[in-house]
DNA sequence: TCTGGGGTCCTAGGACCC
DNA sequence: TCTGGGGTCCTAGGACCC
């Protein structure tokens, strides 16, 4: 049988790394990209991790840092980087037959079949082939199964000696690396599970590779069992080249503010129903339970409320109008005017393919309907359009004053006419 | 003043049934 | 005193990932 071979390609700090693109002189400075609504850091070049600056960190406990450092501050731009993670996974695809886009910011090659010689100088090229279409550096880790591709990408970008691109292919080799990972840095080994297995004396790597078969189950789960095995070398997670349908859908968001009254609920409400429809129309589905949750701020300490309630929908839809109005009767169910809000969100559940979907003995099916057609025309249209907002429902508001708060966002670059990167000489 | 968002899968425990 | 056993299905919550 011929040897499986899989390479791991990830961004390396991927957001921050967005942003320098379009900003050369960022180059070298430390840079950090915030979490919506502004909160905490979820990015940071080099020098800000050097800093100390921690991920995840509330921005507000590193003011210092940044103002001592001078280190350069940006509000997430989604859009901003989904498109960066578009050109880099076109790149990657044209450089395996099979590959897996893992999440925005990493890949699964397949490299089954490359003859050892050959392997460590291609791998290379498609380091810089990335670098060249899209001014981003990357990492490469290659190994026989996926979990230790993993680990030699976490080598590949610790180590600059590696200059970003690390083969785990030789036994000796492996159980040599396995024993400088902590075992808590294995993918699929989280805090919990970590703390367990220091208990029981498995501190890195290596001890998970030669733990017992038995006790693992027994003590993790059958899940664990595959990644032991994958450090021994077996392959047990095939490359997966086709998205699934989502299961759920989410839009939540804490707001630029506390909200008080109904009436900027319900449009808060609107607005994230909206857009988790329209997440669902893109794969084609209908759904058969919404549900709406509410709470106010969870670190005042005092006054806490938090409430939540769903509805089945007969037939499932996908239609905004019907969506919106199902959200707004949970909304008004769990409303308590003494409290103020932080945060509110809805969920899509209960999903299925829209040509699929039941009928019911009352009401007009979503799919072949006029509100499909409808909502068809609206997507294509703000598809196409997606200027200044487009078509939405009047219900979502229009200056919406509980929306989020994004102080250092930088522009559209890649997709907006109007925000293109402008160059002075 | 200021603390993200969006997913999947597994498991434990309760309800229910025979 | 002594009070079965096993199966399925569903749900909530936990754990993990990025």
């Amino acid at each position: 049988m011929e040897n499986k071979i899989f390479a791991l390609v990830d961004c390396n700090n991927f957001f921050a790394s967005c942003e320098r693109v379009f900003n050369p002189a960022l180059k070298n400075k430390p840079v950090v990209v915030l979490s919506n609504n502004d909160g905490c850091v979820i990015a940071r070049s080099n020098e800000a991790k050097a800093l100390g600056i921690e991920m995840g960190a509330p921005i507000f406990k590193c003011q210092d840092l940044i103002r001592r450092h001078h280190v350069h501050v940006y509000s997430s731009n989604f859009v901003l980087y989904g498109d960066m993670s578009r050109r880099v996974m076109n790149t990657l695809a044209q450089c395996t037959p099979q590959m897996e886009v893992y999440s925005i910011d990493e890949a699964f090659l397949s490299l089954d079949g490359f003859k050892q010689e050959g392997l460590f100088d291609y791998v290379r090229s498609i380091r810089v082939k990335v670098y060249l279409n899209t001014g981003l550096p990357v990492s490469i880790g290659v190994a026989p199964t996926k979990t230790l591709a993993k680990i030699a990408n976490r080598i590949a970008k610790k180590q600059a000696s590696t200059g970003g691109v690390f083969c785990l292919t030789e036994e000796e080799d492996i159980n040599h690396w396995l024993k400088t990972i902590d075992v808590g840095d294995v993918w699929g080994i989280g805090h919990e599970k970590t703390k367990d297995l220091k208990r029981h004396g498995i501190d890195n790597a290596y001890g998970l590779k030669v733990a017992d078969d038995e006790w693992i189950k027994k003590h993790l789960s059958i899940v664990s069992l595959k990644t032991v095995w994958e450090l021994r070398g077996i392959s047990c997670l095939p490359i997966e080249e086709m998205v699934p349908d989502k299961k759920s859908i989410a839009t939540t968001r804490s707001f630029g503010r506390e909200v008080q009254t109904l009436d900027e609920l319900k449009e808060a409400i609107a607005a994230y129903v909206s857009k988790a429809a329209e997440k669902l129309r893109d794969q084609a589905s209908v759904c058969g339970y919404l549900q709406v949750f509410v709470n106010s701020n969870p670190f005042k300490g005092q006054n806490y409320y938090s409430n939540s309630a769903g509805v089945l929908l007969s037939p499932p839809t996908a239609y905004t109008g019907k969506l919106i109005e199902a959200g707004h009767r949970l909304l008004e169910g769990i409303y308590r005017p003494e409290f103020s809000y932080k945060k509110a969100g809805v969920f899509l559940m209960n999903l299925q393919p829209e040509a699929v979907e039941q009928g019911d003995l009352f009401e007009e099916a979503y799919h072949n309907s006029r509100r499909q057609r409808l909502m068809r025309t609206v997507d294509a249209y703000n598809r196409r359009l997606a200027n200044h907002g487009g078509i939405f429902m009047a219900a979502e508001g229009i200056i919406q004053p509980w929306y989020m708060n994004q102080t250092h966002k930088s522009k559209r670059f890649t997709t907006r006419w109007d925000e293109l990167l402008e160059i002075s000489i």
